[in-house]
DNA sequence: TGTATTTTTCGTGTCGACATGAAAAATATT
DNA sequence: AATATTTTTCATGTCGACACGAAAAATACA
């Protein structure tokens, strides 16, 4: 036995938690390409367990629509379709809005506290260049914001939203001249100004603004049709 | 051996969709009421299949909030939380704005059809006094409209946010004076016209009516405070 | 040499069994 | 009798093994 791949005993439960968190991590990051093949087998020996916990993992990454599932096949990482986009940004504005609509009116204390701790975080990942923290923190931040408008069926669907949006925004911001973010940044600085001052209709105008500014950076990028994009299965 | 007992060969990975498909059906009907313990053992003798497909059918359940999952513990039907009424009208209603809104500016001809068959089924259900037909054909309306707006990340939210609303459904109809669904079939009408017109801001104002009058509905009923509300875990 | 057919490979779908931990039952204690 | 503690029960979490079926490889055929 090679010491360093000795297990400690897994807590009962965890084995599902595991796989599962750490396969969606690396789908979100791009780390696994959209439509590559998910080998239970493989994984079994990565993770050191039966095929039963991974399998429900996937399950359970399938029922969120990041992996598909094909029947006797093996399961895919789910594609981008780039002609889904339009979709995709339809709905996201107008969950944007929503959500910091109703955070807006419904916000407490302690939900401001933490939007401007996300908001701070997100500076220090800019000001650091850390181009995953800011993906994830930028999305959390939007989530914070969601949850503090109290309606956890909008959370559920925006929090899948955002999550689809973060493989988007891998290629996105690799787009980026170093300016852009830090207009986000006071975008950001605006809307939480906005939301702690339950001012809704701000909120929105807000939120409809830094949406179609996002929207606009993406498309550009995509019709700029740049090469690095031939090798990626869109 | 008892010949009725006996099972056919099951197509290789029907197992799994057989219990989700008979499960949901049996929650979103009420059959199975919101808390009441699943047990995997009772499903195995029920379905005659090992647990294996079945503990997969119940994660993809969990995964759709029709059913919690207690780590170590049964999985229960998911409970139903009066307090988040309120929130859900306010999703709804914003879908069922945002969905006719689409289907009047996408739809094509075959969306049309397909849209006035339902209702027509919805029709015959009402005629019929059938309360499951017309709960289940209500939805399938509804359904229809969406996947007209071309928008599947909407169509997503909006299927989930309905089959919730079936099991609110449930408690809601048995209030009404047979006359409502009457109503509602004339709103249906009005809908289908305006989406045909391609009418973007009477299918929008429409949507939001018929919202409105559901909501106000159910709430009327709730606030009833009728008995037979007593007996059923709110 | 290119296409059709058979064989092999190999990953998924399903199964029965064991381990574990939480609730329930039984016992002990005040 | 009421509460605390131990024992038992039993459903879940995990495992290894087999069966099935689809893709790939190997063979036969034109």
């Amino acid at each position: 036995m090679i010491p360093s791949l000795e297990q400690t005993k897994r807590r009962r439960g965890s084995g599902v938690a595991t796989v599962y968190d750490t396969l969606k991590r690396e789908i979100l990051e791009l780390r696994l390409r959209p439509g590559s093949p998910i080998d239970e087998t493989n994984l079994t020996e990565r993770f050191g367990m039966s095929r039963t916990p991974i399998r429900e993992a996937l399950i359970k990454l399938a029922g969120e629509g990041l992996v598909l599932a094909l029947p006797n096949r093996s399961t895919i990482v789910a594609p981008i379709d780039l002609l889904d986009l339009p979709q995709f940004f339809d709905a996201l504005t107008l969950m944007y809005r929503v959500t910091t609509r109703l955070a807006a009116a419904n916000h407490t204390a302690e939900d401001l506290l933490t939007i401007r701790e996300l908001q701070q975080g997100y500076a220090e990942a800019v000001a650091a260049r850390d181009i995953s923290d800011m993906i994830e923190v930028n999305r959390d931040f939007h989530s914070a914001i969601a949850a503090a408008g109290r309606n956890h069926y909008y959370c559920d669907m925006f929090d899948r939203l955002l999550d689809e949006g973060r493989r988007l925004l891998r290629f996105y911001y690799s787009s980026f001249n170093d300016d852009l973010p830090a207009l986000f940044l006071d975008e950001h600085e605006e809307m939480v100004r906005a939301i702690e001052a339950r001012d809704v209709a701000a909120s929105d105008r807000i939120a409809k603004q830094h949406a179609d500014q996002i929207v606009r950076q993406i498309q550009a990028y995509i019709t700029s049709d740049r090469r690095e994009n031939g090798d990626m299965t869109l």
